[in-house]
DNA sequence: ATCGCTCATGTAAACGATTACATCAGCGAA
DNA sequence: TTCGCTGATGTAATCGTTTACATGAGCGAT
């Protein structure tokens, strides 16, 4: 059995307030003494009880983190942001991933209650503003890429405006039509980009229809859409438009547009000649596939810190004002696979 | 404030251990009286704190989890398996990631005693073998992918197996000289890989000497290698055996492997006719690259998930037994990068 | 009527810490 | 000597639960 203050405090000859004292180092306690103490701790390696600490204190330090189902490196850069602000605020991190519904996700919140401080929620579910009557008024809660709860506090990175900026660059390539592989329906990221995508697309190339093929954000289900792509007639070769190929597919994130790009290479469709291939988020990856892949860096991992950092706030009472946050603008990092570097195209040769 | 217990007991006129039983699911109250107080505790929303029953059951249900700096798809890999055992087995994961050092370590796992009953570790470090001494002896402990840690459990991937056979793969295919990009030194997976590599040479091409690139495990450092690949001479216009360019390179993980297949297709060498590219992990992107990165199949997520697993079951008293774990065998996926559907070729034409 | 049993419920002692308050020694001033 | 102050230390209440044990009602057997 572990050493308790008890323990200590007996084998010292001393109270346990005297042990209390010195271990959170209060004054008002001799030299000789606290000295005396601390061998004593060290000799029955005493570490106080930090459960037993919270109880009355009424001050965990933990906070709960409420993950979906998240893949690839969005998970890892996200993770790696929050952890690295808990750090620096030297708070723990209670993570619970993997939310399929919205019960699911209520289970979760219950079972931290009494343990956590706070909540980090990311429930891109578009069905999932119910959640906020789940959780108590009490506990501070700060949202990520989600749709707006309430008032509650709410980090995204924008998405709609993301898009808009994606296809506006790739209109600018010279690229006439445009597809789009979209995320899982009823995803609140999903959806803005989708939603970017067409607002964009009526703004720039009014005359043509949109293309939308879904996807599900991972790697298959983008070189599935990839494979479509393949099958469509090449733009010279057309002649109803709904069967020619587009010029440019705009992914809803890279992990997509790299299986897309990987389903195009095996059927010799080259990107970007052929057809130019962007993506969304800026994973480490994006960098090294070929051609590298233009795509809208989002900073996940500066979400996951800016999320934290907000909670930690409202911990230290801060407060829980400013309701709106402002969205993260992403921002455009143009490499290869957008065709950029190969100049304009012809905007739109005859028949 | 949050209803405690108290609040029910005196809203429902009973005692707090009529409460707590029927929270419980325990027998012997009357049917009457628990619906009764099952309707306070919803009119006040009660929901059990935690921490304090912790406090007196010495069962918090939590488990600590210490990663090193880890990156990309293999750290969610990894959380990933870990979370899905957690939740079967009712365990909650407190999350420490980004250990540099011992030092750091130790202090993350003062910071969990009496929050969490047993830790998940992975200490890659070579010079961990004194963390052992840091954490007491009651608390159960199973390492992951670590150096052995006493008689400590350890479930890793057999590294130096997976790396032999890669590198037999590699000779079967007909290349005649093989090099390797390791991990970060002072790495276990780096060395139990670098170890297999070089026994394996010696044990199948004992004519060659090793050539060894320094990386990290990620992009940029394998990216650093293809280019340093890139510059040696090609093997026909080869004069000294030193400067000429190897048939084959095998990366300690796939991410490295990634990042030199992209410095060889910037510099028109391609993979695998002028230099075949192996990786090692099998991370998802593995499949979407061109070409498709033959790789080791280390099944991330059924590592953490078996490690899981193992520490409920130490929790559960099945005891600390069977010391030794068994190296999960990592398993070869053979597909475009190493040239082996080339079919093999000539082993060593004379010159 | 008494005994003894079962069963629902209440009382109070834990769990391991923190901390307001009490106590007490030492000491200088009146 | 006595008072009051200061500063070190101890005592005990407290946090929100669980649970061993006590209590007491109901009831069939004697």
């Amino acid at each position: 059995m572990k050493a308790t203050i008890k323990d200590v405090a007996r084998e010292a000859g001393v109270s346990v307030a005297s042990v209390s004292r010195v271990m959170n180092g209060h004054p008002n306690v001799l030299p000789q003494t606290r000295d005396h103490i601390l061998q004593v701790v060290e000799r029955l390696r005493y570490t106080p009880h930090l459960g037993a600490r919270a109880l009355i204190t009424r001050r965990t330090r933990m906070i709960g983190v409420l993950l979906p189902d998240l893949h690839g490196e969005f998970f890892s850069e996200l993770i790696r942001g929050i952890d690295a602000a808990a750090r620096e605020e030297r708070l723990h991190l209670l993570l619970s991933s993997a939310h399929g519904d919205a019960a699911e996700m209520a289970a979760a919140i219950t079972a931290m209650h009494g343990r956590v401080e706070g909540l980090l929620i990311m429930a891109p579910e578009l069905d999932a503003s119910h959640l906020g009557e789940r959780l108590d008024a009490t506990t501070p809660v700060v949202f990520m890429n989600s749709r707006a709860q309430g008032d509650r506090p709410n980090l995204a990175v924008d998405g709609y405006r993301g898009a808009r900026a994606m296809v506006r660059h790739l209109v600018s390539c010279g690229h006439g039509s445009i597809a789009h592989i979209a995320g899982p329906p009823d995803n609140f990221d999903s959806h803005e980009r989708l939603r970017g995508y067409r607002d964009e697309l009526a703004a720039s190339l009014p005359e043509t229809a949109p293309l939308v093929l879904q996807g599900d954000f991972r790697e298959a289900s983008g070189y599935a859409a990839g494979a479509v792509l393949a099958a469509l007639r090449p733009r010279a070769a057309a002649c109803d438009p709904r069967e020619r190929r587009p010029d440019a597919v705009f992914a809803g994130n890279d992990t997509m547009a790299i299986g897309c790009m990987s389903a195009l290479a095996e059927r010799g469709v080259v990107v970007p000649e052929e057809l130019a291939v962007v993506g969304f988020d800026d994973i480490p990856l994006a960098a090294f596939v070929r051609p590298k892949l233009t795509t809208m860096r989002a900073d996940i991992a500066g979400l996951g810190r800016a999320a934290l950092r907000r909670l930690a706030g409202v911990l230290d009472g801060a407060g829980p004002a400013r309701p709106a946050e402002p969205l993260l603008p992403p921002e455009p990092v143009v490499r290869e696979s957008c065709g950029a570097r190969s100049g304009p195209r012809a905007t739109s040769p005859p028949g």
